[in-house]
DNA sequence: CCGTATCCGATCCGATACTG
DNA sequence: CAGTATCGGATCGGATACGG
């Protein structure tokens, strides 16, 4: 990704950092600990070894993610969030996430989220009771 | 755009949402109220009329945005950001805005900031001094 | 002042194959 | 387990012209 030089407010950098596909659900996937590789490839559906490389190589330039490697075998590389810049953007996320959660429970796609595990039958009808028109 | 319904995360609905290249700059233009079309089009540095009927179309079909048309001469058309999902994302935006801003104070790109009016000389003068290293 | 339509190069991203 | 390279279709976004 080329980094310019000329842009002209801040929201048009953070566009640029967080544009991609995959960018979002990857920070979010490690707001709780670093993670391997394959881990986030395993636990990110849908996406290929070569858009996670690139996406993480990404986040890492722009300061949003670090990367340890550890020699050995098997080999060992960790990902995590940055304390400064990368814990802020789990923050922004954090509220997008929400959003989407309620986009989704207005859509009544409430089976993709019990499915993921991200809320429970209980909770979405306590939800949508509360919320619904009679 | 294509809305899907085989949505598999919340976040990826969120980044089909402002993945356009002006939407977050948008929306943060109207968060301190209503806007009309030809505002919006002075106060957005480098966007064109069709970018920003384009982009604004669909964050009414996500429901961030609200638009209200006043019949007459000369027409008036109102943008705002919606009470519930809208004001929501604007939290998420604002907190993106402090890390777009941070990246630009890391890289010493101060003269847009300046003339932006988004800081003062003073403002960066204080960041700069309690966080340079020595 | 507000909105639509088209054309076209740039980029994104998925599939796939290969290396240490 | 971790990472690189390439290719091609889909999408994005800028320029530009036209209509209410």
């Amino acid at each position: 990704m080329k980094i310019r030089d000329d842009y002209t407010c801040p929201l048009e950098i953070v566009h640029d950092i967080i544009k991609g596909k995959w960018k979002t659900i990857i920070l979010y996937q490690m707001k709780d600990g670093p993670k391997g590789l394959s881990e986030l490839e395993r636990e990110i559906e849908g996406i290929t070894q070569k858009m996670l490389l690139e996406q993480l190589r990404e986040l890492i330039e722009f300061g949003l993610v670090e990367k340890k490697s550890y020699d050995g075998y098997p080999l060992r590389v960790e990902y995590s969030v940055t304390e400064r810049r990368g814990q802020k953007m789990i923050e922004a996320i954090t509220i997008m996430q929400m959003i989407g959660v309620d986009y989704m429970l207005e859509k009544g796609m409430t089976d993709a989220l019990i499915n993921k595990g991200i809320l429970s039958e209980e909770e979405i009808m306590r939800i949508t009771k509360s919320t619904a028109i009679p």
